[in-house]
RNA sequence: AGGCCUGUAGCUCAAUUGGCAGAGCAACGGACUCCAAAUCCGUAGGUUGGGGGUUCAACUCCCUCCGGGCCUGCCA
């Protein structure tokens, strides 16, 4: 009885945060023990926006993959491979890119969201518009059955689905249609108070030197209606409370009625916060530290992942070209 | 390939006939706060895309190269 087999990918845009950790990472790790897990560093996912300066990309990858290793991803039980590394992907996003509709990609919530978003760049390309074609390459060139997903990704699944359809409609049965796993995206705020995103620069990088994490939680944004230490808090909106209950939930239990009732200040708080995350990474980060050491070893597990990525995605390749009559000349 | 527009602080943009390169936001520092935010005060930030030319003097005019945008044409 084999294992259910998932994909799921990150851009290498920059060193990982702690929202990465809680929305993504945590349950990759979680997922490594129950499922045939495809981890994938989707570069040329971050290359449709960050086409123009690509030399951060490489070194992107190489932080990344000491977070993942760091905070237990297991290269004994996940695989873990280079997106561009297994170029029949691409190959793949190519044949989608033929039955793909450009209705349903130009009617994409999160297309029509980041154009207006990310509108200083010039992301108005043709594979930025594909993005979610090359997403459902990256799913269907592993015949995954499972994808985990945040809410925000959902429409991208459903898109999916709606392309392996059709593709099993017009050439015949292959694809598995792909179902999300959806996790639950805890809602960290970062140090200005807003969504913890790298963009907003209001994150807590899993790799920060202690100085750097002191000299964040020190300027991080509290509870506006409370200017005064006498006056009563609203822990709820605030992200240093976020923070402590989501790393120490029964120690914030007894710090929400301390606040509301004045008894706590938030430069307490803080201190408070600050010495968790503290303790909370370090054992990581030695980790980490003795892997950024060992750079023999992360090239042996990336070449190892990528062949065996390429190994599955040659197969199903080869299948899909088959059934679109490409084989046999 | 041709036509039109464009390039000034990290970002958005000013600068009179050619006359000392400026503002807002962001950043940093200080005041205020138990901190932070907001507010107030202050600081820093530039080879005006590169090179050449005209001029006493060029962001401004001319030539050229580089980058970007819109339109037209050509090929598929």
């Amino acid at each position: 009885m084999s294992k259910k087999r998932i994909l799921s990918g990150m851009r290498p845009t920059g060193k990982l945060h702690l929202g990465h950790l809680a929305g993504a990472l945590s349950n990759w790790i979680r997922f490594q023990e129950e499922y045939d897990c495809f981890y994938e560093i989707a570069d040329l996912h971050a290359l449709t926006t960050d086409y123009q300066n690509p030399s951060g990309i490489r070194d992107n990858i190489r932080e990344m993959l000491l977070d993942f290793l760091a905070f237990g991803l297991d290269p004994e039980k996940a695989t873990i491979f280079i997106q561009s590394k297994v170029p029949e992907i691409s190959e793949m996003h190519l044949l989608l890119s033929m039955i793909t509709p450009l209705g349903w990609l130009e009617r994409c919530p999160t297309y029509k969201e980041q154009l207006a978003q990310l509108a200083d760049r010039e992301i108005t390309n043709y594979g930025f518009l594909g993005y979610p074609v090359l997403q459902t390459a990256d799913i269907i060139s592993f015949k995954a059955v499972r994808v985990p997903v945040g809410e925000d990704q959902v429409p991208h699944l459903e898109l999916a689905r709606e392309i392996v359809r059709r593709f099993n409609f017009l050439y015949g049965e292959l694809f598995p249609e792909p179902e999300a796993i959806l996790t639950v995206n805890p809602k960290l705020l970062g140090t200005d108070g807003r969504k913890m995103s790298k963009s907003y620069g209001n994150a807590i990088l899993l790799a920060d030197t202690p100085e750097e994490i002191r000299q964040k939680t020190a300027t991080m944004f509290t509870d506006p209606l409370r200017p005064y230490r006498k006056d009563p808090g609203h822990p709820d909106a605030c992200p240093v409370f976020g923070l402590l209950q989501m790393y120490r939930p029964e120690e914030s239990a007894a710090v929400r009625p301390a606040c509301t009732s004045a008894q706590l200040g938030c430069s307490d708080c803080k201190k408070k916060l600050t010495e968790i995350l503290l303790e909370f990474l370090s054992p990581y980060q030695r980790k980490r530290e003795e892997l950024a050491r060992e750079p023999g070893r992360l090239q042996e597990i990336l070449d190892r992942g990528n062949r065996r990525a390429r190994e599955i995605v040659n197969d199903v390749l080869a299948e899909a070209k088959t059934k679109m009559g490409l084989y046999g000349y």
